[in-house]
DNA sequence: ACAGTGAATGTAATCGGTTACAAACTCAAT
DNA sequence: ATTGAGTTTGTAACCGATTACATTCACTGT
């Protein structure tokens, strides 16, 4: 009447619920422990060809998806890494957000996206929520993070990477470039071609350790030709166009016989594109105009704009690797140069020859 | 010589491991059952005042930080929800990104970004990633999706809305707007102020049903003033500055009568312009441009763009508490169609008069 | 033939919460 | 005082994987 099997299944059932299916259902089909089920998937090599074929075979049979949260729990390891971006509005950090979720993605983690606006306080509280939510590892933007996310990440031993600046002595580990280098190029490059007045729209330099080093790229290289920098020939301004407008403008009241107009970035570059052709003046024949970063349509503005290229891909997926690398204990390089490349384009020429 | 809690102590202490603080912790400070404390923070109304505080406090004080993975593995819930979309390049998406993560967080949710280019292919494989994951829902783009997929979320109970288009008799859950309609909005107001000869740079109608119903919307309009609108009138082309440029040339060495072009969106009007310009063309005395989305930068260009705005923000918003009310099983709105507004700018004027 | 070694597999405890169910308690109505 | 309904709290099973440890097995060298 009754048989033993009958009950066991019975029991089986009751565990799980109607359709999800577990790995106990791909061992038992299987003929094998699920012991072996979740090795014959997370470590291939420490189980025979044959059983981890009859395995895979089972699996897909029930179409078997793991659970992840169950993997996470008793792995202690959710697979989920974070990125925090001031921004996804900026082509440069949705490509960074790109790249490292292929990446990420390639490497069997998850991404989840924080937003932080440019703002160091809502970046450490976004950072703590991510940790919260048990990511194993975060791509940080810029180095210059409040000490308590540095103590909050360490404490809980959880991998993370600061990107954009490269620091070879810093002791965290980063992958990025020289900012102040390469903002020093674009203003050498300026200064040979006979530049001697130039003005700049940077970044807000108490927030961001980019626009600080970029800014400093640009004292370095005018003060090495002997050039002055006064305060009335830079101004601070969001990453708008509107503002870099305004700030294009005020320059120009300030200073009208600049030459040239550094900005931080492409979009600030292009709003003071836009505002010196509506002031009716010309580019660069009346004045210079360079950016930063070599967005898709610099190069089809007119004029098309001489700014700087650097790999923002590339980086991220520097950055996923070494996250990666920091949670299964492999070695990683502490810090990552990267190349940038000075693109010279038609928004910039010598000045015209002073009467 | 030994007693007894000692060895209980022992036992917990084997139980954790170093540093993490558990919900056992937490209930024995606050001298309270686990179920207590889970009930405290999730459920607080089921709880006495008293109880509650005291549970809140012991929390604090041992910077107690629930463990996600055994929440979602016992709950069945991850508390994750994943979004779909082509890419984030273009600031529309971005935008729906950045809303529906700040809306989500509201709502206790984390969001997981999964970018499938602009192919339902790819869009059905990384749906099925995000299942394999543990998303508890999902933002989609369009309606238009594979079979398997509307077959793999219901099969999974697995919350989903589709959004960006509005379709009150779907069975599928929506937020979004008339596209059709939008379009054909602006192609009325082309041909009100005496446009003719309209040429359309539209988006790929095979894999998007946006730039199909949009498409759509443009046939409508021409038909009801009895305007033809040939084949050759038409380029389909991809959303980069490039392929519009490109798209716009061919279709001027088409029609060179044109009076008009009608872009998929602002991307691609901004691509029509530079070339417009690059030929020679002025806008809008000799043709008049149209876009869609009123990105940030249209409104700066010059001429300034005439499109159409979209809640591309608030429809996120909405995506994200529709999913929720799912996943909760309150009520939700099965279709929730959003406003657009037709912006006038200056890349639009009537047609020279023709000799 | 046999101990020794390393690889393949199985058993069952464990991760840290949630929640069904039971127990205890409160308070109003009888 | 007693009952009963409703509320608050506790007990412990359970979610579905991983993995430490035990066991079995196949070979090798002597």
């Amino acid at each position: 009447m009754d048989n033993e099997p009958s009950e066991e299944r019975r029991s089986t059932r009751l565990r799980k619920g109607s359709g999800s299916i577990g790995i106990r259902d791909v061992a038992e089909r299987a003929g094998v422990s699920t012991a072996t089920v979740s090795r014959a998937f997370n470590a291939p090599k420490s189980v025979s060809e044959t059983i981890r074929r009859k395995v895979t075979e089972a699996a897909n049979a029930l179409a078997y998806i793991p659970h992840n949260a169950a993997r996470a729990l008793s792995s202690q390891r959710s697979r989920n890494i974070g990125i925090v971006i001031p921004t996804i509005q900026n082509s440069i950090f949705a490509t960074q957000v790109e790249s490292l979720q292929q990446r990420a993605a390639g490497l069997g983690y998850n991404l989840l996206v924080a937003l932080a606006g440019f703002n160091r306080d809502i970046e450490a509280e976004k950072i703590q929520q991510l940790v919260r939510t048990g990511v194993d590892g975060i791509m940080l933007i810029g180095a210059d993070h409040r000490a308590e996310v540095y103590r909050l990440l360490q404490s809980r031993d959880i991998a993370y990477v600061n990107t954009s600046v490269f620091n070879a002595t810093s002791p965290h580990p980063n992958v990025g470039f020289n900012n102040a280098e390469a903002m020093s190029r674009i203003a050498k490059y300026l200064i040979s071609i006979g530049h001697l007045k130039i003005c700049v729209i940077s970044g807000d330099v108490v927030e961001s350790d980019r626009a600080r080093l970029r800014l400093e790229g640009i004292r370095n290289a005018m003060k090495s030709a002997g050039l002055p920098l006064p305060d009335e020939q830079i101004r601070i301004c969001a990453y708008e166009m509107s503002a870099s407008r305004q700030a294009c403008r005020d320059l120009l009241n300030r200073t009208p016989d600049a030459t040239a107009i550094m900005c931080h970035n492409d979009v600030q570059a292009f709003g003071a594109l836009l505002e010196l052709q509506s002031l009716g003046l010309r580019v660069p024949e009346d004045i210079s105009v360079t950016g930063f970063d070599d967005l898709e349509w610099a190069r089809h503005l007119s004029p098309a704009l001489t700014t700087v290229r650097v790999p923002w891909g590339k980086m991220a997926e520097l950055a996923a690797e070494v996250l990666v690398a920091q949670l299964n204990g492999s070695e990683f390089p502490q810090a990552t140069l990267l190349d940038f490349d000075l693109v010279v384009r038609d928004s910039t020429a010598p000045p015209r020859p002073r009467p």
